[in-house]
DNA sequence: CTATTTGCAAACACTTTGCACAGCA
DNA sequence: TGCTGTGCAAAGTGTTTGCAAATAG
């Protein structure tokens, strides 16, 4: 059981967690930074803060196009990219996909990753 | 239907195709680059010369901790990653992951991407 | 009061690019 | 010979870190 460390409620602190706790479009620590920049916030502490986050179970982070994505939703689920539009969007995890884990083989699984590519019904 | 781009046999083509073409470890760039090293070939030569194997579809990428790496197996499959040893394996995609894809939602899918996370069988 | 957090700039790691020269076709 | 590929160094990105000043508890 892990204690959760204690944070301090600075000003960066709520205003990088109430811009990313109810975004479904998966931003990058840039492009939080650039809606924040108008109140002086500097980029490290967006990272740092992102970071936190993320250590705190606060948040999940997605790899894409060689950018690290913050995501708030922290339950098992896959996304879907679109190769068009970029954007990615979160969808349930089909509920048959633990019985395809390779534990045979002698892996024990912690974590699964899905992801679809292709091209978005707006794009189509 | 693509035509081929036409590539040169220069020596340095050759030592990258043949230091990754067998290859299940998917090494990065700076691996293959350090392992031919002694043969004076540049850095930026090996970028360049496994971007243009993935361009002619001879090798496809993984991105994985930040990095690119290549694999030389381009057929749809899956992959294990281990936590411990950080070693990522091929592994056969379920036949059944089709049947999850989420066509229904008016997404065209072009390509799959499954990743199990945990820990292999050597590092338990 | 004092330990954590901040903003800045510099440092980092990976990758790409501009350019003059080398070497395949 | 002509044009593509090469090596080098510099530049580009995304991210992290050292440090003095600010500030939450």
């Amino acid at each position: 059981m892990s204690t959760k460390k204690l944070r301090r409620y600075t000003k960066q602190r709520r205003l990088v967690h109430d811009a990313i706790i109810n975004r479904t479009d998966h931003p990058t620590a840039k492009e939080i930074f650039n809606e924040l920049k108008p109140s002086g916030i500097g980029i490290a502490t967006v990272y740092r803060q992102l970071a936190a986050m993320v250590e705190d179970g606060i948040l999940a982070t997605v790899d894409y196009d060689s950018e690290t994505r913050y995501d708030p939703l922290t339950s098992p689920h896959a996304h879907i990219v679109c190769s068009v539009c970029n954007r990615i969007s979160d969808i349930e995890l089909p509920r048959d996909v633990n019985d395809l884990a390779p534990e045979n083989l002698g892996f024990e699984v912690n974590e699964i990753e899905l992801t679809w590519k292709g091209i978005c019904n707006n794009c189509q």
